[in-house]
RNA sequence: AGCCGGGUCGUCUAAUGGCAGGACAACGCCCUUUGGAGGCGUCUGUGUAGGUUCGAAUCCUGCCCCGGCUGCCA
């Protein structure tokens, strides 16, 4: 998302990436906003942001960004029962992290609660809008079906004298929650349900995280949001799908003001497989504990992503591959993994990790060596490494098969197979404890065979990785699987039972290579033939180095 | 049932009256000291029935299917 340059090139000019790019193409051409392009990204801050929202802040800082225009962070704070600064700091934290520049544009709704308020009286003024006593059921059971058209209230015709004093005394306290409302006047026979006199205020006696006791009616999404992007001088206010019947109202209360008029725009949320993603399921997934944490890795929230070992690159680029329209859609979890090994692959340090180990013993090998190793094989300027090697190794435990199926060609009991940028073995000996079970390994090594000298002919079709055991560093590792069982939990009646009980492994007695002692929090690894980890920000401590596994290799090998 | 929106490979997305293309996934081959990466290749699609047209995914009509809407949430 950094990149700025190109941008003397004409967008007009430019293939449209999708239906708002050429939307904007078309308003840029009929000089609909004199050339600007001014977009925002608006949370309501009452959880952290998930994979959804990345998908939507890519999209308005990515408008802004290609046709020069400006970018707002706005946190939509209407609702003082379901806020917390909590959230506003997490958001801020994560739409930095993904790249979205907002600069010093970060705007609340609730600091124009003033400005609202004057418009109200204007629309009361303009006998468009009405204080209204019904409460919440009556306003439901006058608002009619999706068939038949509603009741107006008794209220609505009060005179505009009366709605003004009885507004006022809203504002100043004297009602209860729920007492009164102030509803906009248009048409109780409309077929779309937000014209049936939609509310505007409601009575809330509540705290509120940034204004404090200062208010106690608090304004709909409806009534405040086309008003928020007005004010920012938003020029596409782009939103989701289910807001496409509000924008007969957004515009209707634009208009009845007169005041500057932005233009909605709605497209598809991101749904993505084996994932849930409303906000009110992910907070009951934090709150009763089937996760640890808003940012648990197993989470699709970004801070959830970013600890799991995702970069934002990855991120930004995956939102690139799935594009933008207007049908619903069920996007694959793969489209997701493909971009972050992509990106891992070309950026991240190798390393070998045994994380089950089983020990081998080279009968013909004294001493010990450093061995060369390569850093990453994708970009040769991050140079090379020494590995210690030595008598007693590790390997990975399923490495070995005593009865291995066809096609195996890793190490079995007389066999051979090389240790990655080592020597080839052969097993000579499997030694067991009384349950039957492999606990040693004995194996001779081939001194003619070390990596690199090129003094061998001898050709072997498996290639192991290993660790010298008196030199490995002891670490945790935590292997992550999908959060749930099943393709669209979201719509599952009983969306908790469908939690994948395997979702997390945690193993504790894996073994690394010594240069990992050095390795940082959020530092990235690919462990090879194991996947991409990165070191856990959480769990890590000074003594302890924990791993999560951010994404498995592609494996091609199947039994 | 009323209104609004939407239906293109298994998945996501292009084609805007003129060769249905790309990516992911899957599969096969080549290459490989990561069963990774890379290279090459294969497979699979316009919901349906009509109409307009030299020509339709695209325009028109009917039908079918999917999603959203009856909060003082956003």
């Amino acid at each position: 998302m950094e990149e700025t340059k190109n941008t003397n090139e004409n967008p007009v000019e430019r293939k449209p990436k999708n239906f708002i790019y050429e939307i904007i193409d078309e308003d840029n051409k009929n000089d609909k906003w004199g050339g600007r392009v001014h977009t925002r990204f608006p949370p309501e801050p009452n959880g952290y942001l998930h994979i959804g929202h990345a998908k939507s802040i890519c999209l308005n800082y990515g408008i802004a960004r290609d046709y020069n225009g400006k970018f707002n962070l706005r946190f939509d704070d209407t609702n003082p029962e379901k806020e917390e600064q909590e959230y506003v700091d997490s958001i801020v934290e994560d739409v930095k992290w993904l790249g979205g520049d907002f600069g010093d544009r970060v705007f609340y709704a609730s600091d124009y609660f003033e400005q609202m308020y004057q418009w109200a009286v204007e629309l009361i003024k303009k006998g468009k809008a009405y204080v209204c006593d019904l409460n919440a059921e009556e306003i439901r059971a006058s608002r009619g079906t999706l068939t038949e058209q509603g009741k107006e209230s008794a209220y609505r015709n009060r005179s505009v004298e009366e709605n003004l004093d009885l507004l006022e005394r809203m504002r100043k306290g004297e009602f209860e929650n729920g007492a009164k409302t102030l509803r906009a006047k248009i048409d109780m026979a409309s077929p779309n349900f937000n014209m049936r006199d939609p509310i505007m205020y409601r009575i809330v006696h509540a705290d509120h995280h940034r204004q404090g006791k200062d208010w106690c009616i608090y304004p709909t999404y409806d009534w405040a949001h086309g008003n928020e992007d007005s004010i920012e001088g938003i020029t596409h206010s782009i939103c989701t799908l289910e807001f496409q019947n509000h924008r007969p109202l957004y515009d209707w209360f634009l208009d009845s003001l007169g005041v500057y008029h932005p233009q909605q725009i709605e497209f598809a949320r991101l749904n993505l497989s084996y994932t849930v993603m409303s906000k009110r399921k992910l907070l009951q997934l934090v709150k009763e504990n089937f996760v640890d944490g808003w940012d648990d890795p197993r989470m699709p929230t970004i801070s959830g992503y970013r600890r799991r070992g995702y970069t934002a690159e990855s991120i930004r680029n995956f939102a690139e591959i799935i594009g933008v329209a207007k049908r619903d859609a069920l996007t694959d979890i793969s489209l997701l993994e493909f971009a972050v090994r992509d990106d891992l692959n070309k950026n991240a340090q190798r390393a070998m990790a045994v994380l089950k180990p089983i020990k081998v013993v080279l009968t013909n090998y004294e001493g010990e060596e450093n061995l060369e190793a390569v850093n990453n094989p994708e970009n040769p300027n991050a140079g090379m490494r020494l590995v210690p090697f030595s008598k007693e190794l590790y390997i990975e435990e399923n490495d070995f098969m005593e009865n291995p199926p066809k096609g195996f060609h890793r190490l079995i009991p007389g066999g051979e197979v090389r240790l990655r940028y080592a020597y080839i073995i052969k097993c000579e000996e499997v030694i067991k404890d009384d349950d039957g079970n492999v606990v040693e390994l004995r194996c001779t090594y081939d001194k003619e065979t070390k990596s690199g000298t090129g003094t061998s002919t001898k050709k072997v079709k498996g290639v192991i990785h290993w660790v010298s055991a008196k030199d490995a560093v002891d670490a945790e590792v935590r292997l992550y699987d999908r959060l749930f069982v099943v393709e669209n939990p979201g719509t599952e009646e009983d969306w908790l039972s469908k939690i994948n009980p395997q979702s997390l492994e945690i193993i504790s007695n894996a073994k690394i290579e010594p240069f990992i002692r050095n390795a940082k929090q959020q530092d990235k690894f690919q462990f090879e033939r194991m996947g991409y980890f990165c070191v856990d920000t959480k769990y890590t401590t000074p003594g302890k180095l924990v791993f999560n596994r951010t994404v498995t290799l592609k494996d091609s090998w199947k039994k």
